[in-house]
DNA sequence: ACCGAAAACTGAGGATAGCTCGCATTATGG
DNA sequence: CCATAATGCGAGCTATCCTCAGTTTTCGGT
């Protein structure tokens, strides 16, 4: 279905891959989706109609390629973010502390991409099970520094995932509609400030 | 581009309306959006796809009466519960649980028929600006509430903004893709001391 | 350098889905 | 009971997604 009916091998087509992307996420970002013609990605990309589905069976796979870039990079920010608590143990107001940071890093990155991404691209469901797979991976990670902490409550595992979600959401209303009169930084402190406390209670 | 192109004024029209949307909900649903087509929700409401152009100008139309309709909803039950702290006067814990009952309500009411507008309702920047507006809503009214209790820190108004952004993310993953091995109302628990923990601060 | 094979590219056109429009049917209210 | 408005209809127009048969470019071996 989104898999690429064909891998570019020589040099040219990954060209034509990359070109065609490019293009579709400008258009997508314009115009929208619905109102965004294949022959016109096509077109800008300078290629025609045919190359493109020579590597897109169809114009979803177009959403979904991009939005797999922008998800394969938050997978790396993440587990970047993870490896550097297992490498400095910090403590709860540090672990916190790097997972909003890490998370304001995907929404800060490339925010133009990423908006495109969030409002056009949940109209596959596809794309949606694999957010919920990244969500139960950060939240994993996160449920193992809990348990080292021995912080987290009844059910680290839980509070991890609600902790994940949460961020998630505030941070993505923070970058798209901004509070008035807070800042930036401030909005991210008091994020960080309220999940500490919420998970600062002993596990069983 | 979504108003209804034509008011239906009599009964009958009504109901042709009503089983337009119901059809399309169910459509949406079990296939998705790209994969339903206008014709075929004209059939399975058994009008004619002319009779469903009288009343919504294009197939995205369709989608965002049912953003519409589920929006009302959420701000008629918002409203109550806030109603119903005005009156009742609950301390934090009583006054979180209000809030997340109330949240998980419009969840778990037509719980299929809100997956589908979250994750495929077209993000208009007109549907996006509602839903905010009743988020900010709904955190003034919490924020009231707080000041009450002279709880939620330094600014009591950004907490209750976070906590509603939260709790909305967090039961909505909850219906949508309930972790495994908990009850839902586990989960609401768990939101609801999570949530009561992270307020319980005083008031600068 | 040359050649055969594989990869890449092309674009007219088939299939299909969104949507229109002229007309038939049903309701209203004077 | 009739004039008028509201509603309903569905064949078909139009635009869009996507295919496919044929051409061009690149690659690897000799």
């Amino acid at each position: 279905m989104s898999t690429p009916r064909k891998r570019p091998r020589q040099q040219r087509s990954k060209e034509t891959v990359a070109a065609i992307l490019e293009a579709a996420a400008q258009l997508f970002g314009r115009h929208g989706y619905t109102a965004t013609t294949t022959n016109r990605v096509a077109e800008r990309a300078g290629v025609s109609i045919g190359s493109l589905y020579q590597y897109f069976p169809n114009k979803d796979a177009l959403l979904t390629a991009l939005a797999e870039e922008h998800l394969a990079e938050a997978v790396q920010v993440l587990d970047q973010a993870l490896d550097a608590c297992a490498r400095e143990r910090p403590d709860l107001p540090g672990l916190v502390s790097g997972l909003v940071g890490a998370v304001a890093e995907l929404h800060t990155g490339r925010p133009r991409l990423h908006r495109l991404l969030f409002d056009q691209a949940p109209r596959v469901p596809e794309l949606v099970a694999r957010l919920r797979a990244i969500e139960r991976r950060a939240a994993a990670g996160l449920a193992a520094e809990l348990r080292r902490l021995g912080r987290g409550g009844d059910d680290p595992e839980l509070a991890a995932l609600l902790a994940v979600q949460g961020v998630e959401a505030q941070i993505h209303g923070a970058v798209v509609d901004p509070p008035p009169g807070r800042s930036a930084a401030a909005c991210l402190a008091a994020v960080a400030a309220l999940w500490t406390r919420a998970l600062d209670v002993p596990a069983r």
